[in-house]
RNA sequence: UACCCCGUAGUGUAAUGGUAACACUACUGAUUUUGAUUCAGUCAUUCAAGGUUCGAGUCCUUGCGGGGUAGCCA
């Protein structure tokens, strides 16, 4: 049972790099940064950079990782989402101590280094309309041209420049522009705009500003005051990287982080984009961020997958260029791994049918004693307690059972697990046809479901005591997605959500050491797969979610027929 | 159609010029008081074609295929 699995001595490509800039003396302590911005909870997609950046701090010495928000678009960012990134980031089980920060913090700054590249000319006013801004830029073939400002005197541009830092211009009237090249074949590098217009209250400078940085001008000269050696980001910023290269050299910063693009994580039948969580959030089609269905960190956290499991799945899927898509059954095989090793197991009946023990005393009622986890003695035994009237599972009962199924039917014995051997006798259904109850016999000598005389029986269920049972909601949640592929397939992201990817069962029977269990227990119901209290459970009533079923050969086997 | 990146079992990753390995999935079988767990086994000549080399998944060339990029988003 290990901890944090083996770490073998295989290294990415990017720890291959930091193990050279070690070596080659090019850096003595290793700096990287995990920097969401603001506008969306963190999803299993950010876990994978989380664990990449944080895990690197943790590997290396001496190292450190820096949590900083790239809070540089007032309209879309918001306090909330500052909170449940930190909370998400903590509960993953890493911290940044003092290293908190955010790119607001350098508006300052930021803004000096605009001003330097304008006196050295390398940015100018433009007044072109975002329109005609696009026209000029050119296409993906054809070169842009430059825009009438773009050889505005350096006393204009400074003077244009600060009266728009003063907001005496509307929104899109000017912005600030890099002089690079309106040629080249990298779109970014055609006079990307540095600083927008905007007059909106943001979420830490309140009305201070008037302009705010863009992305490309912000990151990597905040990657450059923190220190950072070792920026990585994602695929899509490879594009990015001569532009990032582009400021640091023409300010001739003392120092020079190095951008290292790998892919992000996809995941099959799941959406990342938080545009589109955010849309299902807005629509109502989830209940919140944090929905059990959600990909997020916190609507996985409540589903009941740990970050143990977390971490090791983001160990295991690796770290290349190649943009893939992993098969979400090794997420799945990771929760079952460690929740294997750690979830005390318990008994609960999800679709009770009544069984009747005919040859049981009438107020009779005993305990009988589970173990805790039969991979682990140290975690000990409960009493459970046995009595005439329990409840089994619907589906662990067939009147017309096929060739193999090892469960109860008319005139099978089976063993109720830890308890009694027991066989059905009679058959009751209602009107319809539907079975309500069985009445079954059970052998007394076979106390702890071992026979006295050494026959087998071939299946053991799980059971409750009707009249000693907790009541209990659970819901099982499935996939988001039908579709290994959402964006792959025809039509909209929405015609794509799995229906039924929560199922609400408001009349499970849970075994009695449930009673009274916190919000966010764990455990396993024998048979049937993890589960964790949710927070809606109150005085009333549990409710639980059942973050994963176990392997279940037979229901395969079933399936097939 | 311009530029950049990427192609190794179904999937995700190893192999750093010397016999293609690991994990997941799937399928067999054994054990089992969870049809769970555990254990054992099965499943690829590395996109293609040329070339360099005693030797190529690895280096070179040319194709082919996939992804990314034209926000005053990040």
């Amino acid at each position: 049972m290990s901890e944090e699995t083996e770490d073998e001595v295989k290294k990415d490509f990017i720890r291959e790099i930091i193990d050279a800039d070690l070596a080659s003396g090019k850096h003595s302590e290793i700096v990287t940064r995990f920097p969401p911005e603001p506008n969306g909870y963190l999803h299993i997609g950010h876990a994978k950079s989380i664990c990449l950046n944080f895990g690197l701090s943790k590997e290396y010495s001496p190292a450190r990782c820096h949590l900083r928000f790239d809070d540089t678009n007032p309209s879309k960012e918001e306090t909330e989402y500052v909170e449940s990134i930190q909370e998400d980031v903590r509960w993953l089980g890493f911290d940044w101590g003092k290293n908190l920060f955010f790119a607001s913090d350098y508006f300052d700054q930021l803004h000096g280094f605009a001003v330097q590249l304008i006196e050295s000319g390398h940015a100018y006013v433009d007044s072109l309309s975002a329109e005609e801004i696009r026209t000029y830029r050119g296409t993906l073939t054809e070169p842009g041209k430059p825009s009438p400002h773009r050889d505005r005197s350096v006393e204009e541009n400074l003077d244009l420049f600060a009266r728009m830092a003063k907001g005496e211009f509307a929104e899109g009237e000017h912005v600030l522009r890099a002089k690079i090249d309106m040629a080249s074949p990298n779109m970014n590098m055609r006079d990307p705009t540095l600083y927008r217009i905007r007059k909106e209250s943001h979420h830490r400078t309140g009305n201070k500003w008037c302009v705010y940085p863009m992305y490309d001008f912000t990151h990597g000269l905040s990657d450059m005051l923190e220190g950072v050696t070792h920026s990585l980001c994602t695929l899509e910023f490879e594009h990015h990287r001569p532009l990032y290269e582009w400021f640091l050299k023409v300010l001739k910063t003392p120092c020079q982080p190095r951008q290292i693009e790998f892919a992000r994580l996809g995941l099959t039948y799941t959406v990342m984009s938080k545009r589109f969580l955010l849309k299902l959030v807005e629509s109502g089609k989830v209940n919140g961020w944090d929905d059990p269905r959600m990909p997020t960190i916190s609507g996985i956290r409540r589903r009941g997958y740990t970050a143990e499991a977390i971490r090791r799945f983001c160990h295991r899927i690796g770290l290349t260029k190649y943009p893939g898509m992993t098969d979400i059954s090794l997420l799945e095989f990771s929760v079952r791994e460690h929740l294997n090793e750690v979830a005390p197991r318990v008994m609960g009946v999800l679709k009770p049918l009544k069984v009747v023990i005919t040859n049981y005393p009438e107020d009779g009622e005993e305990m009988v004693d589970a173990v805790n986890h039969p991979g682990d003695p140290e975690a000990g035994k409960r009493p459970v307690p046995f009595s005439r009237e329990l409840y089994i599972e619907q589906n662990d009962f067939m009147e017309d059972p096929p060739r193999k199924f090892f469960r109860l039917g008319p005139g099978r014995e089976v063993r109720f697990r830890y308890a009694y051997y027991v066989t059905c006798q009679e058959v009751i259904k209602d009107d319809h046809g539907t079975v309500t109850e069985l009445r079954c016999t059970y052998d007394p000598e076979s106390r702890g479901g071992k026979s006295a005389d050494g026959r087998k029986v071939k299946g053991t269920i799980h059971w409750v005591s009707a009249k000693h049972a907790v009541p209990a909601t659970v819901r099982l949640i499935d996939r988001l997605f039908t579709v290994e592929d959402p964006h792959a397939a025809d039509g909209e992201l929405e015609d794509q959500l799995n229906p039924d990817a929560i199922e609400e069962l408001m009349d499970c029977q849970l075994e009695p050491s449930l009673r009274g269990q916190k919000v966010g227990y764990q455990c396993q119901f024998e048979r049937l797969g993890y589960f964790c209290i949710d927070p809606d459970t109150t005085e009333d009533g549990l409710v639980i979610n059942r973050t994963i079923g176990l392997r279940d050969s037979w229901a395969k086997q079933a399936g097939k027929r």
